[in-house]
RNA sequence: GCCCUCAUCGUCUAGAGGCCUAGGACACGGGCUUUUCACGCCUGUAACUGGGGUUCGAAUCCCCAUGAGGGCACCA
């Protein structure tokens, strides 16, 4: 039976890279009925945090990549954090030490920079092998235990890239268990998926270069490897790698924009409306820190939208799961046919590794909002609210102020219009606030003399209406799009009044969701006496 | 620098020697529809990195060059 992993470090929140191959990983095993496990490498006892991990499974549910074995799944309590497996890596570990595989090695981290500094400047690779001469002898510092890899080529069949060799003058004795005693990744994922029966490895090219180091541990181990398959890479459009530094530099610019533009040159006004102290936006401008979370405030405060990296700021951002999952899966992967919308089940049917492609691909943001727009027109209405309920308790907009009727009836007029929810939600804004009214808009189509006729006409036609509903209103607002001598002449100036801008829903049902007061009290806001 | 991998429209990709005057999708341009914006429909621009081979025939196979990416941690 087939059995693949997904097997995250809990060092922040779940990327968008991690997401599919923890996708195709999924839909690899789920197509072959074999099982899917999930597996938290928890080794950096520096950087993993409980929340991150906790965020991590959040997220994986949130994309419906459920797994049979992991945390809260699969019986063995806390069997799948690595940290709470300490003594199984140790057994291990014993063994190589007493079949003289591994060995312990006495450098301190500063000796090895010297050393790899050395090998630099000599234009020499460097390699940490056991016979090399210059090594140190038992001293102060804590051990390390390096494995010696074996001294010959070290060939395997990659089942997407092909053959992959790697000489005998290339391998690195590599560190299998820290100064801390936690054993380092290579050592811990090897004894992991041979213990949990992984029988492929599928996971991003990056780690190629790790499977030779791997492999020579199996065979010291006694075990048979399971078979390995590395996938291209995803980057940003501009080839650059995605990360969430992404976001803090987007939020700078942002900042620096802002700050030119509205004349706030020590972010004293923006401290007070975003209450954040002055010395916190100077520090975070500065680049002294890199705080994920207060690029995301800051940036909220002044506007700007930060690209989206982790899994939950497209969630945020307002996208729906499986559009997401459809979309990351074409990255580097392909059905074969001219098809692109692909519902889960479909892509569970037609995944195979033969049809994940060699080649780096590009996040393009544009295409997958297309396709989030292509699922929001698609979903019904029930699925539909739900997935926007779902979005309001991440994000905040008066729009979760709404009952569910009023939702039902913007997600109707809105799904033909939007790419995300949050673009939705933002322009919906006008429905429960007074608009932002676009100074240009209203030249052109509310304060001219023929738009000030035309919105004490409509006043005349509407006010009287009281029963306000699309089949109440139906007659008046025909007489109203029939003012002026061309047919539609007196929407723009009631839609500029109404919304705020020149960009609207369909004028009737903008009415019905507003409500009488509010339509008529901007109405009258905004005929201006002569 | 050394090692590994990759190479089709701007982007994601189809293509497993003749079906390719290279197909689809996003994006972009034009048009239709239209109370705005969209949606929808029609339509256009746009690619086999270069050079050598192999072959009757190459986007597809081989070699070299170039370019891109990854790796070279007591991170994973």
């Amino acid at each position: 039976m087939i059995k693949t992993r997904f097997a995250p470090s809990p060092t922040g929140f779940l990327h968008v890279g991690g997401a599919r191959t923890a996708l195709f990983n999924w839909l690899f095993a789920r197509h072959h009925g074999g099982q899917f496990v999930l597996r938290i490498e928890d080794t950096d006892q520096v950087r993993s945090t409980a929340e991150s991990a906790a965020g991590i499974l959040e997220d994986m549910l949130w994309l419906g990549l459920n797994w049979d074995e992991g945390p809260q799944v699969g019986g063995k309590k806390n069997g799948y954090f690595q940290s709470m497996r300490l003594a199984i890596y140790e057994e291990y570990l014993q063994q190589l030490l007493k079949e003289d595989r591994a060995y312990e090695a006495y450098e301190s981290p500063q000796e090895l920079a010297a050393m790899r500094k050395a090998c630099e400047a000599a234009k020499r690779p460097f390699r940490y092998r056991r016979n090399m001469p210059g090594r140190s002898k038992a001293g102060a510092g804590p051990a390390v235990l390096r494995f010696e890899m074996p001294h010959e080529d070290i060939t395997f069949q990659d089942e997407i890239l092909g053959p992959i060799t790697v000489k005998a003058d290339e391998h690195d004795d590599i560190v299998i268990r820290k100064s801390d005693g936690f054993p380092t990744y290579h050592f811990a994922v090897v004894v992991d998926d041979h213990l949990m029966g992984i029988t492929h490895v599928l996971r991003a090219q990056e780690h190629l270069m790790n499977t030779p180091k791997h492999l020579g541990l199996y065979k010291a181990l006694g075990w048979t490897p399971p078979h390995h398959a590395h996938m291209p890479l995803v980057f940003n459009m501009d080839g650059t790698k995605m990360s969430k530094r992404d976001k803090t530099r987007a939020a700078r610019q942002g900042l620096a924009a802002y700050a030119s533009r509205q004349k706030d040159p020590d972010y004293r006004l923006l401290a007070e409306r975003a209450a954040v102290p002055v010395e916190v936006i100077a520090a975070f401008v500065g680049k002294k820190n890199e705080d994920t979370q207060l690029a995301q405030k800051l940036a909220a405060a002044i506007g700007v939208e930060l690209p989206e990296i982790d899994v939950q700021d497209f969630r945020r951002s307002g996208y729906m799961a499986d559009a997401l999952l459809n979309f990351i899966a074409l990255v580097g992967w392909s059905p074969g046919e001219d098809r692109e919308i692909l519902t889960r089940d479909q892509l569970l049917q037609l995944f195979s590794l033969g049809g994940i492609g060699k080649t780096n691909g590009r996040f393009d943001r544009k295409k997958l909002a297309w396709m989030n727009g292509e699922y929001i027109r698609a979903a019904s209405p029930d699925v539909l609210l739900q997935a926007l309920n779902g979005f309001l308790a991440v994000s905040d907009y008066p729009l979760a102020g709404a009952n569910e009727e009023l939702k039902r009836d913007l997600l109707e007029m809105y799904k033909e219009r939007t790419g995300t929810f949050g673009e939705m939600a933002h322009n919906a804004v006008f429905f429960f606030e007074e608009p932002q009214y676009d100074a240009k808009a209203v030249t052109k189509h509310v304060i001219t003399p023929e738009a000030q006729s035309f919105l004490s006409q409509s006043l005349a036609l509407l006010e009287p209406v009281h029963d306000w509903t699309l089949a109440g209103l139906e007659s008046a607002m025909e007489r109203v799009l029939s003012l002026g001598e061309k047919r539609g002449a007196a929407a723009q100036a009631l839609r500029v009044a109404l919304s705020g801008g020149p960009v609207s829903p369909p004028l009737l049902q903008t009415i019905v969701a507003l409500g009488r007061d509010r339509t008529l009290s901007r109405i009258k806001a905004n005929i201006r006496p002569t």
